[in-house]
Order: C-alpha cells, then structure tokens, then sequence
RNA sequence: GGGCCGCUAGCUCAAUCGGCAGAGCUGAGGACUUUUAAUCCUUAGGUUCGGGGUUCGAGUCCCCGGCGGCCCA
C-alpha cells in the first residue's frame, strides 16, 4: 500500500540480502511497472494445467497460450533460459521457462536483475513439455505481482521449531506437513459438524465473557467490562450455558468453540483451546460414549478414509472397532496389584502414593488422591483408545451419581496415546442435589481453591425449571487433531501462544 | 516453581586448552538455450541473545537478565 519506504527503517540498518531485495522492488518502479499490481490476468490454475495436459509427452508444444501465477520456489538462470518453479496456494507446482527468443532480451534481463526466490509472478505463454519432460508455461511475457522483501529459509534443512512457530506463515510456504495440518483441522471441523447435523444436533454459541466461570475447574483469564464497571471471567467451558439449552428445549445440542484456561502451557496444554461441548436429552453417558466413537470414527474417515489413520512419523493408529472399556478403579487396582475401590481410605491410597513417589497435597480426599494415582499409574499406558468409566462422587459435582454403585459417577474420560481427548456424564439434573454439590464448591472457593467453581445462581435456578434427563460430552479439538495426526498440540493450532520476542 | 541443554552470517550449523569468527545453502558480479539442492570463476555478508565481571586476550570461563527446548514437580 505505501509507496515510500518508511525513514524508520534506513536502509543501512538491514541486513544486506534485504537491502538488495527493496533495490529491486526501487528498480522495478523506476522502470515504470509495479512491484505490487492490482492483479494478473491469470487463464488457469496450475492444479489444472497438471489436470489437462497429465499426459504429455516429453518435448511436446501444445500451442496453447495460458497465464499462470505463483511463488518462485526454485529459480535456475542461465545465459539465454531461465527455469523457474512456480507454487500456488494449494501446493501444486510448475515449472515457468522464460527464453530469449521469446521474451526478448530486456525482459530476460530484467527477470534475471529483479526476480529472487519466494517473489509471486504472473506467467503467460505457451503449455509445453521441456527436453526433460517437464510440464511448463514457455513465456512470452511476465510480470511481478508481489516482491518478496525477506529471502525464505533454505529448503534443504527444516526451519527451527521456534521459527516454525513464532512465523508460521513461513512455516506454511517452506513445509507441505505444515499446509497439510491446517487442512486436516479443517476436514475435521467440517466432519464433526456434518456428524452431529446428520444426528439432528443444533448448533449454538454461547458466552465466552462471563459474569461467573463455571463448568469446569480451572483458573480463568480476568478482564473488566468498562461499560458495566465489573470484571468478566474468559469462559473455561460452556457446559451451564448448554444445559440452560437443554433446559429451554433445544434437546440435541452443541458448540464448538474457543475455552481459556488460565494455566500452564507445554506440549499439551495451550491456554486457548478448541473443544466440541454436546449435549443429547434422554441420552446418558453409555449414549453419549457411542456417540463420541462415532464422531472420532467418522472424522478418521473424512480425512484419512479409514480407521486406520497414519501418524506424522509414518507410523499407524487404528481408532476402528468398540474400544476398550474399564472402570476407574478396576484399572487402578490392576496398577496397583491389590483391590481398591471408592470406599478405600486415605492411609492406605496414602500407603499407595508414597511408595510410587506421588507427593499428597494435603486438600485432596481419597477420591483426587485415587485420580491422581490412576494418571500416575495407568494414563501413560492409555494407548489404544479407551473408555475409563466411574469415577467419584467427590471430583465430579455435575455428574448423576451412578444408578448402581454408591459414591461413584456415571462419568467417563476416553484416553488415547497416553491423553485425555474427551470426557462424558449422566448429567446431574437434579436441581436440589446440583445445589448441594456447587455450595461445597463455592465453599472451596471461598477457602481459596480457586480452580473451584462459583455458585451460579441463575444456572440453579434454570435446573429448577426441570432439565430432561442427558448424556454430555465435551472432546478437545486440537487433542482430537493430536489423536489423528500424532503432532504435538502446538502443530495442530495454527498460531499457537508465544512469549514476545 | 526446580534442574539440564541451547541461542554464532538471511537459513542450517562449525569454531580444539581461553589465542586471527568459519562452512554449506542463500546473496552480489561474470559464463552457460534444458535446469531439477545445476556447474564453473570471482566476491560480499557478524552487536557471537543483552548487560556486567575475570584475563595480556572471552563465542568459549564467572554473575545477572531475556528467549527457546527437554526433564521433574
């Protein structure tokens, strides 16, 4: 847009590679043409060149005139040919030949003077194969349609991971995974959807600014409503906004949208992450574990067509068949070699967490401390994907206590790869028994946990109006991305959070 | 929060015991009408993350800080 160069960047201050790049966008002005046009009149993309002309032979001229453009990726000069290989978005290449005799000899020169690699440039000439074989556009002209100020990395060695990710718009033109990614994210937003539309699952948005933060536990992002003079919680799930849904009749719904946590952040946790929040009247958690199956099935299918998919590392994951299913302390009893259950007491799980290294806050109860056990113990051995089923009445206060064992939660959480990609609840619909449950929370709060939740009054008071009985869900979409792709978390979101530079 | 490792040219990396800061690619100039990480000749490019200290001399050793990675909690 500025045709100056702006006086706060002197020229004599960058390095030399990008000083000789703005003295070639100067030459181009000062030859009369633009190193930024309004655009190129191109004929055909280069995925339709490669389409139209798959077959044909080495050393072909088709006589067919087409304008093409793209990003120099590959540039070859010689005394009376030039090669260039074009890119477009979508990754295809081609190669541009540019000779003397068609060109000309100014305009050779000229490509030879101002054209550098990861410049765009429209192309217009002939579809030809070269001498070996190379499907190409021989041009009778050219032009620049976007310099580039900045030389790109070398191909050859893979960028840094922190300047992959702090630029990943370089990222994204020097790595085909990178582009890859955001297209498989894409496919499975797209398939979730469609899963859900197809079942009858309406679709809503509800408040990321909220007065209370609730439905998790987890410690929010703060910020102040000036209009309103009061702070507003980032939202840390949508769950009671969801019910309030289902309470109002919207009996099949979801929301796929952003939740901030204001925590830690490492290969796997970011402090804005995507997640899928569902919730299906008369279904409970064994409706609502099919369903999530399902979902993960049928997104496996929409972007790698099979169950089977295939990792980054080139290594396969089958996500097919019923998964395994266990319960919480069936499988930490296995762990630990001897029986454990909900009524088990604090010295002997104290017992347990000594003498694997587990350090006890002294908050916990038995029912955090066995939790804690089991992802010591077990979750790094959740590879295949796994249904852990009944958790305690203690750490879940929105779950329906099960319908057959005391103190225990009709919950469960899917591992898979040794993380947790998804949790689902009997919700707890009960608006006497909810309110029991969030005043302890609140009494958490108020004693200074402040992952505890708030008491929501206008939650409670929409639970009174009656709730169906419902199965929820709520799965991670950047760990579902994980699940498929074998990335890390921070490959699967495109600008993932970075400490400034 | 703790420990360890790293930060050097546009990019990826070297630099012995503390002794002239280097290579490949990229860039610039030249040759080449069939190149695919071309080849050949010539050549430029540095606040060694920042600050302080030790030393005749610091990329290298010490201290403080920044950023990143890994491990632990």
């Amino acid at each position: 847009m500025t045709e100056q160069t702006p006086a706060s960047s002197p020229a004599e201050d960058l390095p030399e590679q990008m000083r000789v790049r703005r003295s070639k966008r100067d030459r181009i002005l000062a030859d009369g043409a633009e190193p930024y046009p309004i655009t190129y009149p191109r004929t055909a993309s280069l995925a339709q060149l490669r389409e139209r002309y798959a077959d044909l032979p080495t050393d072909t001229a088709t006589g067919d005139t087409v304008s093409v453009t793209g990003r120099v990726m590959f540039i070859r000069n010689t005394g009376k040919l030039c090669f260039a290989t074009l890119r477009d978005g979508d990754g295809t290449e081609l190669q541009a030949m540019l000779s003397l005799d068609r060109v000309g000899p100014d305009r050779l020169e000229e490509w030879k003077r101002v054209v550098d690699l990861g410049d765009h440039v429209g192309v217009t000439g002939e579809v030809i194969t070269s001498r070996r074989g190379e499907l190409s556009v021989l041009a009778d002209s050219w032009a620049m349609t976007a310099k580039s100020l900045r030389p790109l990395p070398v191909s050859h060695k893979p960028m840094s991971e922190e300047a992959r990710v702090r630029q990943r718009y370089v990222d994204l033109i020097m790595r085909p995974q990178a582009r890859e990614t955001v297209r498989v994210r894409a496919g499975v937003m797209r398939s979730l959807r469609d899963s859900l539309h197809r079942r009858e699952f309406v679709e809503v948005e509800t408040p990321m600014l909220q007065l209370l933060h609730g439905g998790a536990t987890a410690r929010p992002f703060v910020t102040h409503s000036n209009a309103l003079d009061t702070d507003l919680y980032l939202r840390i799930a949508p769950e009671l906004f969801l019910k309030r849904c289902v309470v109002g009749g919207i009996e099949r719904v979801f929301e796929i949208n952003r939740n901030f946590r204001n925590e830690g952040v490492d290969s796997s946790h970011s402090p804005e992450f995507a997640m899928l929040e569902t919730y299906e009247a008369y279904g409970d958690y064994n409706t609502i574990g099919n369903l999530t199956r399902e979902l993960v099935q049928e997104a496996a299918h929409a972007t790698f067509g099979s169950n089977v998919v295939t990792h980054a590392d080139g290594s396969e994951f089958d996500l097919g068949g019923q998964w395994r299913s266990v319960t919480l302390y069936g499988v930490l009893s296995e762990a630990l070699g001897e029986e454990v259950t909900v009524r088990t007491e604090m010295p002997r799980l104290i017992q347990y967490a000594e003498k694997h290294n587990l350090d006890v806050d002294p908050k916990w109860g038995p029912g955090k401390l066995a939790e804690e056990l089991f992802e010591e113990l077990v979750v790094p051995n959740l590879v295949a994907p796994t249904f852990v089923r009944d958790y305690p009445e203690e750490t879940s206060p929105l779950v329906r206590s099960h319908r057959e064992q005391p103190g225990l939660t009709e919950k469960w959480d899917l591992y898979v790869r040794g993380f947790e990609l998804a949790t689902g609840y009997s919700e707890l619909v009960d608006p006497v028994v909810q309110r029991e449950r969030l005043v302890a929370q609140a009494r958490l709060a108020a004693k200074g946990d402040d992952e505890a939740m708030r008491l929501d009054e206008d939650f409670l008071r929409a639970l009174e109006y009656g709730m169906p009985p419902s199965g929820g869900m709520g799965m991670g979409i950047d760990r579902l991305l994980m699940a498929l792709t074998g990335l890390g978390i921070r490959e699967t979101i495109l600008f993932p959070l970075v400490r400034s530079e």
